[in-house]
DNA sequence: AAAAAACGAGAGCACCGCTCTTGACGACTG
DNA sequence: CAGTCGTCAAGAGCGGTGCTCTCGTTTTTT
């Protein structure tokens, strides 16, 4: 029973695999707008419709991409991180915002689905919140031990946030138990920092205008760390 | 002669100018990818097959809709920044950055199309650069006033740049003459970090995390502020 | 062995961007 | 004034899309 089951599932498991895979690498070179439906069945030798047995509808055959996405990246930083010396905070901050503009380098679309202008009709589900945030809990387990370390301490001047700043670090401080509110806003710059850096290198910004990006998102990272107060 | 033919040509302007703002009406309800240029013929009681005498392709329409898009938020940086008074230069740095967050929050699908991810097809042409730079220009204008006013000095701990990265700030230099390379470098950092942060705002991700964000925003853009050394 | 569920194929619907042809209208010229 | 030419809106049509429905076939379950 459960073997003449498995052969089926099994089936299906590798057929809904082998979808995703064509479609990721449809993705990849043509981009979030390019993804056919119909384009991935003839790459699979099936008729249009018989996609629909195994993804509803284009939109979900998107968030199962995006939930990979997240899981992808999220790996690669954690990847990266591991590989460092644990009480080398500032090391392992430029380490894994290397990670992650490399990745994003490596696959535009991939980022551009993750970080980009939202796809239209799509609404998050709720089991991709666990994905989506691998690579930031990254940097709130790099920064959180840092600032228990006394490695992370916001240099002077430091402007007093309003209250209702602070206020809204909550969600935010789950990742850095303990760590403060003026802190933990100055961490939130520095994260909006990043990824807008790499937003606009992804995205073209760049162009005819910083030719040697790694340099200069290098030297972005570390006056982005030293805003936090990331001491070496 | 010159009466009839401006007859001829004011109806067709008239058109022109009439499809686009359908078109950016639709573009702001429905976003970039819901663009219709058979929806547009519709509500212009048209026959689709006639917009393709003002725009020549769907593309076309979207470049005019970017250039209008740049000229809008740059019209609106500049004017926010002329109301300051010129040598507080902090004062000025906060007011264009929330002039770019008030119209990005304003417009969200209009700044996708600018700061978002790229729409597949498009390859900005030459005569978008110069509508593209109206507001950074304005924030080249007020750091570069600030520094040769002596207003704006990087702090301390200032981490001394790679000469590669120096070196590609050429390009940016142009819009902010005789500032180094430096304080250039940290203008960029600032300049990304700022767009970053709206870029997360306008496409989601402070979702169920931060929920008054312009008392967070007004708090990251004062961070920035000092980590480029932009005194009060 | 019979009933039920899953599956692939095909036709079809409404929509899209875009092209081509056709007929009408207005503006220049002999 | 008459004729010609260019501009325009309309319509049909092509190939593409996401998606639905039906219909035999196959596989699993009862």
């Amino acid at each position: 029973m459960t073997a003449s089951r498995t052969a089926r599932e099994r089936v299906r498991a590798e057929l809904t695999r082998e979808i995703a895979d064509i479609a990721r690498r449809q993705l990849a070179t043509e981009g979030a707008g390019g993804l056919s439906l119909r384009a991935v069945a003839r790459e699979m030798g099936m008729v249009s419709s018989a996609i629909y047995r195994y993804f509803p509808s284009r939109d979900d055959l998107l968030t199962t991409l995006i939930i990979d996405g997240y899981n992808a990246l999220g790996e690669a930083v954690e990847r990266a991180d591991a590989a460092c010396s644990p009480d080398d905070y500032l090391g392992r901050w430029l380490v894994a915002c290397h990670a992650v503009r490399d990745w994003a380098v490596a696959h535009p679309h991939e980022y551009a689905l993750l970080y980009g202008s939202p796809v239209p009709g799509y609404h998050a589900p709720q089991d991709t919140v666990s994905a989506r945030v691998r690579d930031v809990a990254v940097y709130g387990r790099i920064l959180s031990e840092a600032y228990h370390a006394g490695a992370l301490t916001p240099p002077p001047p430091a402007p007093a946030p309003p209250p209702a700043a602070v206020a809204e670090t909550a969600v935010i401080g789950e990742l850095m138990p303990g760590v403060p509110g003026d802190v933990l806003l100055r961490c939130v710059t520095a994260w909006t920092g990043l990824y807008g850096w790499i937003n606009f290198e992804v995205f073209g910004q760049f162009e005819n205008t910083i030719e040697d990006r790694r340099a200069v998102f290098d030297h972005s990272a570390r006056l982005l760390a030293g805003m936090m107060g990331l001491a070496q």
